[in-house]
RNA sequence: GCCCACAUAGCUCAGCCGGCAGAGCACUUCCUUGGUAAGGAAGAGGUCAUGGGUUCGAAUCCCAUUGUGGGCUCCA
């Protein structure tokens, strides 16, 4: 069973990196709470820097001030800076339009020419409760409250409180700020959006205004390209220009993929597979539609059902499948099993549907309906650590095909975990000094594991330096195990109980392939493009020729258009180029005459005179390299 | 799910203080047959997301529904 971390939050920041072997980084808060999903605009900053966030910070309580001297009633929740920039959460009385931000810069901007010093003014509890409850500041009245009982659950006394002023604001604030309104930098106004009071649903929904400050223009204009660019490499807008896949709202959440997506979709898989056959795995393909009775066994109707699509089926409950792994113990148990057939590796593409609220749907990257390259290892104790050491080269070798850097988290035993903890410390010890044997260098998320499994994440970053969740090992002595009553036979005769590592490698193919193409900003390499090679016939007279050509390349495994339309050869290669189609070949007379072609590669070079043999050589040798 | 915004041709978008539905690209046909990122002309293409309402008249104003987008973790 994968529970793969809901990719809205990751709020641990706060938890103290555990000590650990060799090769461990001390929990790296920063790098922790990325976002691992990004959108195009949720670039991260490498890192914020401490100047920077008093900057930002101090730009919030400016952007407050503006705000209450709009809308003198104003309510006001948290500013703080973030990754790059800040915001400031607002109950208003009515929602903020373009307009309105546009007329609060313009305040800010005043504000910040009159360079207003910021004062710090110490207050004690009870003088600032009054303060801000005269002021009518209920949220701040709740942070107050919250202080207080905090203090007292420590046994300490109420805390002194501090204020920030700058000309006539004032705000509960610990500080610290800049010396001046004038020391804050260039700033915009990017964003108003609807945030919880605290995060949480059942609290008042609040307008949170974002905007972002940097030390001089050109780190703002720098920050504004930035994010200009992430939106021409949004997989949503490039999956539509070339032709890769679509939504519909037919069936939200769900990716129709067209020709081209599912060339590459294949070409994905095919890579998968090959890589599991070597590693001894054999494929499996399990039903969709399933009984909730086993869901009832496997503990995801208690846990998971308001996540699943449930139907009634001649009075009978049933649901999508919304992860692979219990229908894989069926094919366990369907014989005895002895410690020689361990490890028994089965793999499959799954195809889940999980019910994931409207809200939260985002192109490929959170779906309702997706195909795991998922698998169940099921080894006896002392194959674990192996087994570990095996799929992290797998991940080593798949990450390799696309220049990717795996790095690798090691999440230990949540609060309110089922199993014995002998059985936790168990899987826990196995799991570290597996990724200690394979010398890889890992960051421990104490308690972030699921409440089945310990677990290894597998992080990347991607070409614009996002964080994004991939892969996944889980190593389960419970879940499986005990509740399908898994069990080998070992050399003494007696029944053994197996560990069953549940994985995915890829992840999700349709996300797997989302984070591809921004990676890429759409130019996939050669290896994985839908159309490897755009065959360009200069004149009508080269088109059959050129078919010619295409049934040669094919023949060696190539992916090859031609393009047979009567327009000029120049809008030709600007189609292809547009289509980020890695190599074009392009026939003429010459080349027709020579049995030779003209070859361009997608970065614009050339070459002359390649004989049709050679080329298609070549070209099968670097597509079967699998390389960047 | 919740807040806000958006939904017009295959794509990108204009029109929206109510009065004949538009452009560029793509597509089709014709001309053009070319040398490394757009040759020319003509044509076809729309239930303005869906449903309801206001009005003499709705793409335009109002309501609902569906979908899409930005968010809903950062604790003074």
């Amino acid at each position: 069973m994968f529970v793969f971390r809901r990719q809205t939050a990751m709020a641990d920041q706060q938890r103290p990196g555990e000590a650990a072997g060799p090769g461990v980084i001390e929990g790296d808060d920063l790098a922790l709470e990325a976002p691992d999903r990004g959108s195009a605009d949720e670039l991260l900053d490498a890192g914020a820097h401490a100047p920077l966030d008093l900057m930002r910070h101090s730009a919030a309580h400016v952007m407050a001030e503006a705000v209450l001297a709009l809308f003198p009633g104003a309510r006001l929740g948290i500013g703080p800076a973030v990754a790059d920039g800040f915001y400031y959460d607002f109950e208003l009385p009515r929602p903020l339009t373009p307009d309105d931000l546009a007329a609060v810069e313009e305040r800010m901007r005043t504000s910040i020419a009159a360079d207003h010093p910021f004062i710090r003014r110490e207050l004690p509890f009870d003088e600032a409760r009054t303060l801000v409850a005269a002021d009518d500041q209920s949220f701040k009245v709740e942070i107050l409250d919250d202080l207080a009982a905090k203090a007292a659950a420590a046994g300490e006394p109420l805390p002194v409180t501090t204020f920030y002023e700058h000309g006539a604001f004032r705000d509960l604030c610990r500080g610290p700020h800049v010396e001046s309104t004038g020391r804050i930098g260039p700033f915009r106004l990017l964003a108003v959006a609807g945030a919880y009071w605290r995060g949480q649903e059942s609290r008042p929904m609040l307008q949170r205004v974002y905007g972002t400050v940097w030390e001089s223009q050109e780190d703002l204009d720098r920050f504004l390209w930035r994010r200009e660019e992430a939106k021409k490499r949004d997989h949503r807008r490039l999956g539509v220009q070339l032709d890769l896949f679509s939504f519909h709202d037919v069936s939200p959440g769900s990716a129709f993929w067209h020709p081209k997506g599912q060339r590459l979709w294949r070409t994905l898989e095919t890579a998968m597979r090959e890589l599991q056959e070597r590693h001894g795995y054999e494929e499996i393909s399990t039903p969709i539609l399933v009984n909730h009775r086993l869901w009832e066994q496997s503990g995801h109707w208690d846990h998971y059902r308001d996540n699943m699509f449930v139907l009634d089926i001649e009075d009978q409950a049933y649901s999508l499948k919304p992860m692979n792994c219990p229908e894989s113990t069926f094919i366990y148990r369907s014989k005895t099993r002895s410690y020689r057939d361990l490890p028994l590796r089965l793999s499959e593409f799954g195809r889940l549907h999980r019910n994931e609220r409207s809200g939260v749907l985002h192109g490929l990257t959170r779906v309702r309906h997706f195909v795991q390259d998922d698998a169940h290892v099921y080894v006896r104790p002392d194959q674990l650590a192996d087994e570990i050491g095996r799929l992290i080269a797998m991940v080593r070798e798949s990450y390799g095909w696309f220049g990717l850097q795996p790095r690798y988290t090691f999440a230990t035993k949540p609060d309110g975990a089922i199993g014995d903890d002998a059985l936790w410390e168990r899987a826990e010890t196995m799991i570290r000094s597996a990724l200690d044997d394979a010398g890889v260098t890992y960051t421990v998320k104490p308690k972030d594991g699921t409440f089945y499994a310990p677990k290894i994440d597998i992080y990347i970053d991607d070409a614009l330096g996002r964080e994004w969740q991939m892969a996944t090992i889980q190593a389960d002595l419970t879940m499986l195990p005990e509740r399908f009553d898994l069990t080998y036979i070992d050399e003494h005769g007696a029944p053994q109980r197996p560990i069953a590592l549940h994985r995915a490698i890829y992840g999700s193919l349709e996300r797997f392939i989302g984070i591809l193409i921004e990676h890429f900003g759409g130019a996939l390499p050669l290896w994985v493009a839908p159309v490897q090679v755009a065959l360009i016939p200069i004149a009508d007279r080269h088109a059959d020729p050129a078919d010619e050509l295409a049934a040669l390349l094919r023949g060696r495994g190539l992916r090859v258009d031609v393009d047979r339309t009567d327009s000029r050869m120049q809008n030709k290669i600007r189609l292809a180029q547009e289509q980020k189609v890695p190599v074009m070949v392009i026939l003429g007379d010459r080349e027709v005459e020579a049995r030779t072609a003209s070859v361009r590669r997608r970065d614009g070079s050339q070459e002359q005179g390649v004989a049709w043999d050679d080329l298609a050589a070549r070209l099968a040798e670097e597509a079967a390299a699998r390389a960047v």
